[in-house]
DNA sequence: AGTCATGATTGCTT
DNA sequence: AAGCAATCATGACT
């Protein structure tokens, strides 16, 4: 267990393999932060267990030497077989390697204890940052008669709000789902984005330095009869159907 | 403590 | 494979 998490075994750079490790799936693009954190603590109690491993080595090398230079002593007065001196140094080394033991106990407690806070997404769980949301809703509000970002712009997405592409996905899984649920009290927070975007001017979710959206310009609040072909392929029959249009006047503010 | 909001996971459907 | 629906688990608010 510790030494498949890189706790125990050989020291391999002293957690500068461990840094490697992180940058490289930061590449891979998905959880980055989370794990250069995660790889971050495992690396402390790898320095924390190697620590106190090097300590009782040499509590028990002094306590030996000690136990050691006792036997010399007492040779003086009565006879000490070699035999009873190695004896002796076992049953040191022995009592030295379970307290060992025990602290590789409570070493993979605590890895097994790391990996379950971060590991465990649920447990982990963050709200986004209020600019996030922002950023996220904008889009939502801005695009809801189809409300699926492409890949790209949920890389673009992603980026600008700080989050992973999966969270991405599953923010906009929520949300729809959510917004179906209950249109009359997203309402609300539709007309509030919109305005927002009519504030805002014509495209305050672009962003400034990426190219441009591949897609279809956003359609009107309630355009219908676009002809998307993802839209229609899906079993959603789109805003006419389903109801993912924003009527113009809301019936209760 | 109770409740709601919300991000993540799971199982199923298309 | 992507999305939906249900559900879990936590955070924030009362």
């Amino acid at each position: 267990m510790l030494i498949a998490e890189g706790v125990a075994g050989p020291e391999k750079g002293g957690g500068a393999g461990a840094a490697a490790n992180a940058s490289a799936a930061a590449g891979a693009g998905d959880s980055a932060i989370e794990h250069s954190d995660y790889r971050a603590k495992l690396s402390q109690i790898r320095q924390i267990y190697h620590q106190e491993l090097e300590k009782y080595e040499q509590a028990c090398n002094e306590f030996t030497t000690h136990v050691m230079n006792l036997l010399r002593e007492q040779s003086r007065t009565r006879p000490i077989t070699p035999k009873e001196i190695e004896r002796m140094v076992q049953i040191i080394h022995k009592k030295f390697s379970s307290i060992q033991m025990q602290l590789k106990q409570s070493t993979c407690e605590a890895v097994m204890i790391l990996r379950s806070r971060f590991l465990d997404a649920r447990r982990r769980r963050r709200n986004f940052s209020k600019q996030a949301s922002e950023i996220l809703n904008e889009y939502f509000y801005s695009n809801l008669s189809n409300p699926y970002p492409s890949e790209e712009e949920k890389e673009a997405l992603a980026r600008r709000c700080g989050i992973t592409i999966n969270q991405v996905s599953n923010w906009f899984g929520n949300k729809r789902i959510r917004y179906k649920k209950n249109i009359g009290k997203a309402q609300e927070e539709a007309n509030l984005y919109a305005a927002k975007k009519a504030a805002a001017g014509a495209s305050p979710y672009s962003m400034s330095g990426t190219p441009g959206p591949m897609m279809s310009p956003p359609p009107g609040e309630d355009s219908m009869g676009y002809g998307i072909p993802g839209m229609n392929g899906s079993g959603y029959s789109g805003v006419g159907g389903m109801g993912y249009d924003l009527h113009p006047e809301s019936p209760d503010v």
